[in-house]
DNA sequence: TCTTGACCTTCCTGTTGCTGTAAGGCTTAG
DNA sequence: CTAAGCCTTACAGCAACAGGAAGGTCAAGA
């Protein structure tokens, strides 16, 4: 099949497909005689994996790790394990990371007065010293 | 002061302060007579807003806009509370995706053998046709 | 047969928010 | 006089693609 039709299959945009060749990340297809790339199910199944890893969040290095592992049926379910729990301390941290600035602009909003007045909390808080001195507090450490 | 001195003053790195210098985002300074940048307190009450308003997520767009408010003694408070609750929904939306992932990762963990056989669940399960499929149907919705 | 539209190809640029590096000028201390 | 530590500009590169230009190919219809 061409590569619209693989990318249908996929989920992936064909542009992606042929960013992930580009770089190595799959092996080159056939051609037919016109040039055109010709993909297989085993090339769907390899391309279906990969979009589901990076839906799961895995960037592209860790994706051809995945692919490795995937690919090779000497794997130990242990390495596979390992990536992921990886992943998701990564995306834990990540989280608590967002949750505090959550925490944070939920404060502005609710101390903002929200009116036709200039005067403003949350750029009075924006522009604040004490924030500041804070931080070079925490830099000059 | 140099820029090295308000690079410590705000908390930004040098490089940080010329490329918001290029990209229009921070007036250009004076000069000395050398041609080196000259900055005064309020370039780096200035820098620091900045720096306060990347921390809490603003893109350089938003900050833009922030700032045209922070030096606008004719501001609304209304303005900048609608500004800031947007990127509070924004950031609610990225925790719940977030959230949703590290919910299906954790899934994966548990569910992984984690020993020294090839059997592993997760790369069945990124393998998966029922995922596959199941997009492939949200797809042509 | 000709044309039209839908494919396909490669190559180049742009995105975001910087960071790294090169190549060179200025300043100050020893 | 030299070495370090500033400063300047300008260009390249990161991730993970997306968009578009310029051109070749293919199948269907008038």
């Amino acid at each position: 099949m061409n590569i619209s039709e693989a990318a249908k299959l996929s989920g992936l945009p064909a542009k992606t497909i042929r960013y992930y060749e580009s770089i190595d990340l799959i092996s080159p297809p056939r051609r037919a005689a016109n040039g055109y790339r010709r993909y297989g199910e085993a090339d769907i199944a390899t391309l279906c994996f990969l979009r589901q890893a990076r839906q799961f969040g895995f960037n592209i290095d860790q994706c051809r790790l995945l692919l490795c592992l995937y690919k090779n049926p000497q794997r130990r379910s242990a390495e596979v394990h390992q990536l992921v729990s990886d992943k998701l301390e990564e995306v834990d941290a990540h989280i608590r990371e967002l949750g505090e600035t959550r925490e944070l602009l939920a404060k502005l909003v609710g101390a903002c007065a929200n009116d036709e007045d200039a005067d403003c909390v949350i750029i009075d808080r924006l522009a604040g010293q004490q924030e500041q001195t804070q931080t070079l507090a925490e830099i000059k450490r």
